[in-house]
DNA sequence: AATTTGCGAAACCGATCGGCTGCATTTATA
DNA sequence: TATAAATGCAGCCGATCGGTTTCGCAAATT
C-alpha cells in the first residue's frame, strides 16, 4: 500500500515512536516498552510507518532493528517551505481580510 | 472537539485548501469551486480546520471569510526542529545502526 | 413580501483506523 | 532436540473519517 507521509505522522504514538529511535535504532520489543499498547500494536505502526519510507529495516539475527530515515522526514519541511515564507514576510494578518474584501466587492 | 494539527494537515484536500487561502481569505463557495466535492464537504473541512486553530472566521454578511492563521502552522515547524538538528549533523546514516547494535550486545 | 443566495448542521453510508487476540515462523538457547 | 524468544500476519471490533443528501436559517435581492 502506497502511504502518505502526512497521514503517518498524524497518530500520536507514530510521532512518539519517530522521536524514539530518531537518535538509535530499536527493536520493536524495546519500542513497545515504552508505551502502553500491545507489541502487535506497535509492530502495527511501525508497518505504516515503513510504507511512506520514514523507517527502514534492519535484520540482525532474530532481532530486527528499525532507525528512522531522517532523509524522509525533509518532505515535511518542504511542504512548510511555501508558508514559511509567509509567516517571514507578514507582519499584519487583518491586512489579508480586509485586501480580499475589497477586492472581491470590486 | 479539541482537533490536531497534525491530523488536521494528514488529508490533501485540507493541505490544497491551507494552501490555497494561504495568500488571501476566502469564502467556502469560492473554495469550494476549486474541488470536485460538495461545498458541504468542504464545509466540514474548513470546520475541522477552524478547531484547531489554523482557521479563524471573519463574516462580512451572509459570507464567510476563512483565513489561513499561518502562526499556528509554526507549531509543525517546532515539532521538526528535534529532527532538523539531526538531520544538519547527521553524515552517515549506517553510524546509528551500527552503533546501536554495538551498545546491544555488551 | 416572496425568492434567491450563502452557509452550517444532521443523518446516513462505506471505508479506514487503531487497538486487541491468536497463530505461524524463524532464530537462539537449554 | 525441545523450548524460549523475537517478530509479523490475519481476523475481529468499536470508533472515526470523508463523502453525500436533506434540511433549516439568516442575509441579500427582486
Amino acid at each position: 500500500m502506497r502511504r502518505d507521509v502526512f497521514q503517518a505522522i498524524a497518530d500520536p504514538t507514530r510521532r512518539a515512536i519517530i522521536a524514539l529511535i530518531a537518535l538509535q535504532a530499536m527493536t520493536p520489543n524495546a519500542i513497545a516498552e515504552h508505551f502502553d499498547s500491545t507489541r502487535q500494536s506497535i509492530s502495527k505502526h511501525l508497518r505504516i510507518l515503513s510504507e511512506c519510507d520514514l523507517l527502514s529495516k534492519t535484520q540482525q539475527g532474530r532481532e530486527i532493528y528499525y532507525q528512522l530515515q531522517i532523509e524522509k522526514m525533509k518532505d515535511i519541511d518542504k511542504w512548510l517551505d511555501q508558508f514559511r515564507k509567509i509567516w517571514e514576510t507578514r507582519f499584519n494578518q487583518l491586512d489579508n481580510v480586509l485586501s480580499a474584501i475589497k477586492n472581491n466587492k470590486k
